[in-house]
DNA sequence: GTGTGGGCAATTTTT
DNA sequence: TTGCCCACAC
């Protein structure tokens, strides 16, 4: 620990804010810190962590027991799932129903679904009437930004401003549904948590003395209702530490405020503010290009970080011609890291948007190398996996229609509207000894037979304290040839169906079962976790997270930025502070890829310029493709033309050449036309592909 | 009312 | 590649 470090981990009581760049030890601060109050006798229950994933507050965690073993019983988590305890403890003082359950965006979606047609809102054949995601993200912008809609509409979506009186019923009515049917959603876990802590003085008062010291991570990407709960949580003793850096604030898109960082010390009174400059990570080529990259923000940004770490090499940009390309590039290169003995989980891969690794994806799975991934679409949104959860929500929450109407459809014959017919008679339906017995008794019950085994299944289902494993299992054993009949490709299905019991087992009630695969969605692909891992990133995930190694890939107009982004000035900016934090993951090597062309459904290959954030910066701070036809020989093209045209053979066998990882080395001959053997002092012989090697001569 | 197949558009980031 | 709408057959 630095002297700035130590001054923010041994400060006694009061508010502290602790604003700095990119690896400056500022989550190390707040671990340290951590430690260090329980070492100086604070209980460690008292002392609650607040984090912007779970998977970080669990890691932090983790590094403070290492540091002491007491730490164990330090409290940690989001916010949601903080909110979401004291609902589950305090919720019924705010009329909140004890079995109310949270639901994730694609439930949200599927209600304004419902609530649309209800309303009878879009006209048939309306053609720009707002899909309800978008509608389900404006009405969230809405309530973060706490703004109404009509102003959400006209900043954010003017197209739309025609459609304002509908959405607004829309908004409405999705309101009520979910009243009715006790869902939250994760919007509504901070703003009812709000309500609890602003209403119910004994509460607040509880809890203030339950955590006498709160700490929160990545403070800049807070909303306004976040920075409400932290001011009400700490009313009683103003013990609290935030880190942030305002230059990585990457979600305002979904309503971060970044004004709360930069006014802590005015909410906050005698607010210590601590600084940190030193960066831990990264070497200083890096740091040069990152700081570089920041400092053509719009606001300024006065970032100014160095590190005392001596050599490096400089950031690279290669020009793939264009997504196979790309894929192959990147390949090669961590082919030669890993032959380097260079360990997979020391690589990394970033990009923009989930759908960008895609094509690498399957290029690792063909080379069979490992890999994780992070972001995108995930597990517990699969259609096949809601449904199984659905069986298993309703026991939790009688009157979350929602997963009825699921599961009800999922039965032969039964429709939209007959479901709608059951649940009629659903309606009173108090605890799930009940459901057995009363799908027996329906009307429909001789009509639909399906309805028989689903009230059999519920029989064995009505154990109020079973694990959630056993409750899964048998689920499982009911969906399983429901979804052999509903799915062509029920192999896949069945596949993924396979993970759920280990992820059942992680939990030790039906509640936090479900509360988990909500709030805490596992990562990336189910399956095997591979030992040793490459890890594919998007930007937004890997935030927090560095790799000695980095690529990032799609740096390019359209891309990364992406054209949505294009025409907001403020969105652009907000790109960039993406682009900041994918690039200062990087600790030892940074590759940054940006392909030439993007292939469009219609309109063929189109041209793509380098990201506006990469472009023109001096080589000194990116190493860039010679201009030119000459040298580097010319990706091919098309890809099944492949290597025939890359005759030239730059380099005499005996010549010296230098290559940017391996140092200097004699040419030793070729392999074909596009394999050049080398062998560096340090490193011995190795086949490079001539292409992408970038040799230059000595 | 339910199930199915064709056509067509859209596709950022996440607790 | 998915997901949504629509028209049509049972
Ligand atoms: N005083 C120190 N001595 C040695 N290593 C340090 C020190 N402080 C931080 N580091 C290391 O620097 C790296 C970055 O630290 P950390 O992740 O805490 O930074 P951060 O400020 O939270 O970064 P970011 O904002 O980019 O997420 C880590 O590998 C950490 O272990």
């Amino acid at each position: 620990m630095n002297e700035a470090q130590t001054y923010a981990v041994t400060q006694g009581k009061g508010p502290m804010l602790v604003i700095a760049g990119a690896g400056t030890g500022k989550t190390r601060t707040l671990v340290h810190r951590v430690a260090h109050l329980v070492e100086q006798g604070v209980d460690a229950n008292s002392i609650l962590l607040l984090t912007f994933t779970r998977a970080a507050a669990s890691e932090m965690l983790t590094r403070a027991r290492e540091l002491n073993p007491a730490c164990a019983d330090v409290q940690g988590g989001t916010f949601h799932s903080v909110a979401h305890r004291l609902l589950r403890t305090y919720g019924e003082s705010i009329e909140l129903p004890r079995s109310f359950t949270i639901i994730d965006p694609a439930d949200v979606q599927q209600i304004i679904k419902g609530v649309v047609a209800e309303l009878g809102v879009k006209q048939k054949g309306d053609r720009k009437f707002p899909r309800n995601r978008t509608i389900a993200d404006l009405i969230s912008k809405s309530r973060n930004l706490e703004l109404s809609l009509e102003e959400t509409v006209f900043r954010h979506a003017e197209q739309l401003a025609g459609y304002l009186d509908r959405l607004e019923r829309v908004a409405k009515a999705f309101t009520q549904a979910k009243r009715d049917q006790a869902l939250v959603d994760y919007d509504d876990l901070l703003f009812l948590t709000e309500e609890l802590l602003k209403t119910q003085p004994h509460v607040r008062k509880e809890l203030g003395h339950r955590w006498r010291y709160i700490l929160v991570d990545e403070y800049q990407d807070t909303n306004a209702v976040q920075a409400r709960l932290l001011e009400w949580l700490t009313t009683e003793h103003q013990n609290v530490m935030v880190v942030g850096d305002d230059a990585q604030s990457i979600y305002a898109f979904r309503g971060a405020r970044v004004e709360n960082i930069l006014e802590f010390p005015k909410r906050f009174i005698n607010t210590k503010v601590v600084k940190l400059e030193r960066n831990y990570r990264s070497t200083q080529p890096i740091l040069d290009l990152t700081n570089e990259v920041i400092s053509r923000a719009e606001e300024g940004f006065a970032k100014n970080l160095y590190t005392e770490k001596t050599g490096g090499v400089r950031p690279e940009l290669l020009r793939p011609r264009e997504q196979k390309a790309q894929s192959r590039q990147v390949m090669e290169r961590i082919r030669e890291l890993l032959d380097q003995g260079v360990r997979p989980k020391e690589i990394a891969v970033i990009f923009r948007a989930g759908r960008d690794s895609f094509d690498l994806e399957s290029a690792l799975r063909a080379e069979r190398l490992p890999f994780v991934k992070y972001g995108g679409i995930n597990f517990v949104a699969l259609s096949h996996v809601k449904d199984v959860m659905a069986h298993l929500r309703v026991l939790a929450n009688p009157l979350d229609f929602l997963s009825w109407q699921r599961l009800l459809m999922l039965l032969p014959k039964v429709g939209p509207k007959t479901a709608q017919q059951i649940i009629a008679y659903l309606v009173d339906l108090n605890s799930p000894e009940e459901y057995g017995p009363k799908l027996a008794s329906l009307p429909q019950a001789t009509k639909y037979p399906g309805l028989k085994n689903l009230s059999e299944l519920f029989v064995s289902l009505a154990r109020p304290n079973a694990e959630p494993i056993r409750l899964m299992e048998e689920v499982l054993e009911y969906y399983e040839p429901i979804c052999v009949d509903a799915y062509e490709d029920y192999p896949r299905r069945l596949k993924d169906l396979k993970e759920l019991p280990g992820l059942a087992s992680q939990s030790s009630t039906l509640w936090e079962f479900l509360a988990d695969t909500v709030l805490d969605p596992p990562a990336g692909e189910p399956g095997e976790v591979p030992a040793d891992p490459l890890t594919l990133s998007t930007a937004h995930s890997a935030k927090g997270k560095e790799w000695p190694h980095l690529f990032v890939i799609w740096a390019s107009e359209g891309r990364f930025p992406a054209f949505a982004a294009m025409d907001d000035p403020q969105a652009v900016e907000e790109e960039r502070r993406l682009m900041y934090v994918a690039c200062t993951r990087a600790a030892k090597s940074l590759t940054i890829f940006s392909p030439q062309e993007q292939y469009f459904e219609g309109t063929g290959f189109r041209r793509l310029d380098v990201s506006r954030f990469l472009d023109d910066l001096p080589p000194e701070m990116l190493k860039k493709p010679q201009k030119g036809p000459i040298f580097p020989v010319p990706e091919p093209s098309s890809p099944e033309s492949r290597g025939s045209m890359s005759q030239a053979r730059p380099y005499k066998v005996g010549a010296k050449v230098s290559h940017q990882a391996f140092g200097q080395g004699k040419v030793m001959g070729y392999k074909g036309n596009d394999k050049i053997l080398v062998h560096f002092g340090s490193h011995g012989l190795k086949t490079l592909m001539l292409r992408l090697a970038n040799l230059s001569s000595v």
